[in-house]
Formats: C-alpha cells, sequence, structure tokens
DNA sequence: GTCTATAATCAGATAGAC
DNA sequence: GTCTATCTGATTATAGAC
C-alpha cells in the first residue's frame, strides 16, 4: 500500500485543498447565478480573493474550472442518494432526489451549463470524476425507476431512460424560475406544485 | 387615413422587407443551435451574405436580432393560436400547442435564450411587438386553461398561472435534447412521451 | 503558489467611402 | 444601404519577479 494513500494530509496540504474548495464553491455559485458564458474568471478570482494567475495554478482553464463545479454536484447527489433510507419505498426516494434538486434550485446552488457549448462538453466527457459520478447516480436512480415500474408506482409503459431524462431536467426546469421570479409563490409552494406536475401531471387525478 | 397606410409596398421596400426576414430567420435558426452567447454578429452577416456593418444599418444591436427573432416567434404562435378550431376542446388546443412547440424545437427552429442575460431582458422587455405577443399569447392559453380547469379536464387544485408556465417552460425543456440526442426514439415518439408526462405525470393512470 | 503586468484574441460596434 | 477597414472593450490565458 502506498504511503501517500494512509499518511495524514500536512498543514500544507490541507490549505491547498481548503482554498480549492473556495474556489470551487465560489464557482459553483457563479454558474448557478449568471450561467458558464457570463461567468468571468476575474470574476470568480476577485470573489475568491486571489489573484487571476493563481486560479490558474489550480486550474488550467475555465472549462476546467466549471467541471470541477460539476464534479462537486454529483458528489452531493451521491452523498445524498447514500444516506437515503433503504427501506423507503422506490418512489419515495425518487421523490426524495427530485425535491433535492429543487431545493438545490431554489437556494441559488444548481449550477447551470449551456447543453451546447462543445468545448465545455469536451471538458466534462474527459472528466473522469464527472463522467463516474454521472454513470452512479443514473444506475442507482435507474434502480428505483424499474422497482418503482414493477411495483406499479411509476408507468411501466414509459421508457425507464425517460423517466430518467425527465429526472434531471428538473435540474434546468425553467418553471421553477419562472415561478419565483412572479413572486406569488413560496419556495416550499413551488416545490410541491413542480413535484406535482411531475409525478401526477396536469390532469386531474 | 394616411396614405402609408393603403399606398402599396414599393418594390424597393418589398426588397428590404425580403432581406429583413432573411436576417431574422437566420438568426433564429442561429438561437437554436447555438444560443444568443455562442451566435456571433459576424456569423450572422455571413449566413446571410451581406456585410457585418449593413446589419447594423437594419438592427441596432446583438440583442435586438435576438429580439427581433423572439417577435418572429410570437407571431407564429399566435398565427398558430388563430387557425386552431374553435369547436375543440380546451384541453385538445392546449394539447395542439405543446405539441407544436415541441415539433419546433425538434426541428431545430426553437430560439432559447438565456433566461439570465440582463441586456436580453431589457431589450425585449422594452420590445412592444414582443411584450404584445406575449401577452396575447398568455390571454388565450390562460382563457383555455380556466375553461379545462372548470371543465375537470385539468386540475383546478393548480393556480392557472403554474399550469401556463409548465406549458411555457416545455419551450426549454431538456429533456427533448436528452431524448434526441440518445437517438432512441423518433420525433414523433418523444413529441409523445413528453406530452404524456407533462399531462398524465409519471405515475400510472 | 502568489502576485502584477501584459499578451493575444475575439466579438460587438462604427467610420467613412461609394 | 452596402461595403472594407478599423476601433474599442472585454476576456481568456501567460510571463516573470518574489
Amino acid at each position: 500500500m502506498n504511503s501517500a494513500v494512509v499518511t495524514k494530509p500536512s498543514f500544507k496540504q490541507r490549505m491547498l485543498q481548503a482554498r480549492e474548495d473556495a474556489i470551487v464553491h465560489t464557482v459553483n455559485r457563479l454558474l448557478a447565478e449568471k450561467g458558464f458564458d457570463a461567468m468571468t474568471v476575474d470574476e470568480v478570482a476577485a470573489q475568491v480573493g486571489i489573484a487571476k494567475a493563481s486560479l490558474y495554478k489550480h486550474f488550467p482553464s475555465k472549462e476546467d474550472l466549471a467541471a470541477a463545479a460539476m464534479v462537486r454536484l454529483m458528489r452531493q447527489a451521491q452523498d445524498f442518494i447514500a444516506q437515503l433510507p433503504s427501506e423507503a419505498s422506490a418512489l419515495d426516494n425518487l421523490r426524495a432526489v427530485v425535491r433535492w434538486v429543487l431545493q438545490l434550485k431554489l437556494a441559488g446552488d444548481m449550477p447551470t451549463l449551456p447543453s451546447q457549448n462543445s468545448s465545455l462538453r469536451a471538458t466534462l466527457i474527459a472528466n473522469r470524476d464527472y463522467m463516474d459520478g454521472l454513470m452512479d447516480v443514473s444506475d442507482r436512480m435507474g434502480a428505483w425507476i424499474e422497482a418503482a415500474q414493477a411495483q406499479g408506482q411509476l408507468n411501466p409503459a414509459l421508457p425507464a431512460i425517460a423517466i430518467l431524462y425527465t429526472f434531471f431536467a428538473r435540474a434546468c426546469d425553467s418553471v421553477v424560475e419562472f415561478l419565483q421570479t412572479g413572486g406569488l409563490f413560496t419556495d416550499e409552494q413551488i416545490i410541491e406544485l413542480v413535484l406535482t406536475t411531475c409525478f401526477d401531471g396536469l390532469k386531474p387525478r
């Protein structure tokens, strides 16, 4: 076993890690607030409180900054999923994940990436941590979806992959910001509205 | 009555109009393809086949180019709504509108704007044609929504405005591009899937 | 690793001739 | 109105001292 694995991180290493965490946290917030294109590296550096050149010592490009934020998001999703009660129904757990996503959005912590920016896509696909996290989250949610379908909790006529994408799409659902901008509803009301329209549909039950 | 209203447009005026139509059409396609930020004015000029400076004689800024595309979209929506059969049920007409939106998206003709770009928002809000069109579409769909709720075709427990926003959000629904990217479904299948999840929800009926 | 200063590039917008 | 050529500012990224 490599000694680097068991050795406690030095003070210096922990400081470095803390700084990188601060950077990624700032990037995450800016991505949620203004999106990838509108976020500038100058801005990130200013908000973290370091020089831009120092930022580039930690991350080689703006794309990698965004990728780090997405890796963070995937880790958080994995942590949330891991903490869900295994004795709960598949449907309840799926609802809980969607609710968590909506809370993140409403709190302004959901990074949104342009779905069409190719340089960013390439960086993300090349990022092992991101892809692994995405696969893991997909697998776990996919298993719940199939279980819920088998138990008659979700419509078995829908392809499981379509249901999975429907959940993922809640992360960029503009209805949330529409409702939030209007100011007519509380965050909890928005969450309930979106959960209802998502699982129960617009037609009466 | 002003003679300008009744006088037939001159050849020159029609040529001008045709060119502006070509510009807006190109902008619309580019907005659908790459979004506002990734679209460059150079690109628009090149694809239209005129010099960039000429473009700026027609439209004073990039934001105004995008606004013109949105005005065009609103007009198309108004035309589509006006042509729907008045004898059809409110629910059927609403479904038809959502279907039309999805078809536009799948055909690559749905311009997508960043919801957070403030300079663009300001231009749009200041644009009378756009706002009038948006209001008109909202009013007509809102009337159908309330009628459908009164007839028990849509869930009366949901706020009508939330239902309206849910429909509007289909125009930027990322589930469509997820499903399209996967390549597992035909366009018609994607439309049916999204219509089903939208109106019937994910749970079994 | 952090900084200041600067390079390099790109994109929105304009000048001015025709 | 259309063109070529140019300006201007913003932004990503880097050089080089400490």
